[in-house]
DNA sequence: AATCAGTGTTAAGCACATAAACACTGAGGA
DNA sequence: TCCTCAGTGTTTATGTGCTTAACACTGATT
């Protein structure tokens, strides 16, 4: 290879495979419930937009009906979420989360603070045309990306 | 969220989460043959490092030794490898590429250099200090992971 | 009443990975 | 020489996570 920046390339490719490695890996635990990297991505989202039926869930994240229903299902059957019908809609499905479930957004919303913490502190110190040059970069990326896959 | 940076904080969250996504969708084709992101990954690992034996190959992708021959076994079946064995050290296995898998080899080796041409242009674009605040702000992430995950 | 678009579900199939039991090889010691 | 044993790669069962495609159901339109 023949670029310029071809070590700092280099670092960002092994830093976004360390990335991957790491999100397959990522179960979190809460009292002997284990909630898988799909399963948190789908509480999450939920949490965040109490009124999406399944398909506009699946529309949102990207993913298809049929992997979203699988995805609710599991977690009805772990005790996080409720699928419930309304009577005079029987159409759509309304999901709402069991006491448990609340804990287990609480918890993991804990740790995810931490970790904006630390990332808030590090941001936090530097000044602020550094946090620009860092925003172009990942807006940068992300048109790259974008402009490779249609 | 009371952060200073939430809302750079939040663009970096989305972006993992997008880079995540594509990987998982990342589907390398040549001439009716289908690469999938962990091929590509074992191919490319060989690539780079042609003398590690399975075991090793395992250790090194943090993978266990079942998942690489599984894979391997499929890079075979599509025309990819060839595993052999010398016979005079019937217990390491060997791994070499077939004419196909070389033109793979190269043909991914190609979008790859036009990924990295993309990323060369634009880190170029950039002062020396700009590039010194990506490399560091990299860096800096990489840390707060491994404290994470030992 | 019939049609039809939209809802969620299900089954089959594949990728990807782990854990654990396996079989085999080759080297060192009794 | 035989045995043990660490190290090799393989296989099976299991599980997540996803797609495709066929399904069944609901409710509104015609």
């Amino acid at each position: 290879m023949t670029f310029e920046n071809r070590e700092l390339i280099e670092q960002i490719f092994l830093f976004i495979n360390k990335i991957i490695f790491l999100e397959k890996r990522n179960i979190f635990q809460l009292r002997g419930a284990k909630l898988y990297p799909s399963e948190i991505h789908l509480i999450m989202f939920i949490n965040k937009d109490r009124d999406s039926n399944a398909t506009r869930m699946a529309e949102k994240l990207g993913l298809t009906k049929g992997a979203v229903s699988q995805t609710l299902t599991r977690l009805d059957k772990k005790g996080i979420v409720r699928k419930t019908k309304d009577p005079f809609n029987k159409n759509e499905l309304t999901v709402s989360f069991t006491p448990f479930g609340k804990e287990v957004i609480e918890a993991y919303l804990k740790t995810l603070k931490g970790i904006h913490e630390q990332f808030d502190r590090y941001l936090s110190s530097l000044r602020e045309e550094e946090r620009a040059v860092i925003k172009k970069f990942i807006g940068h990326i992300e048109i790259m990306i974008d402009s490779l896959s249609p």
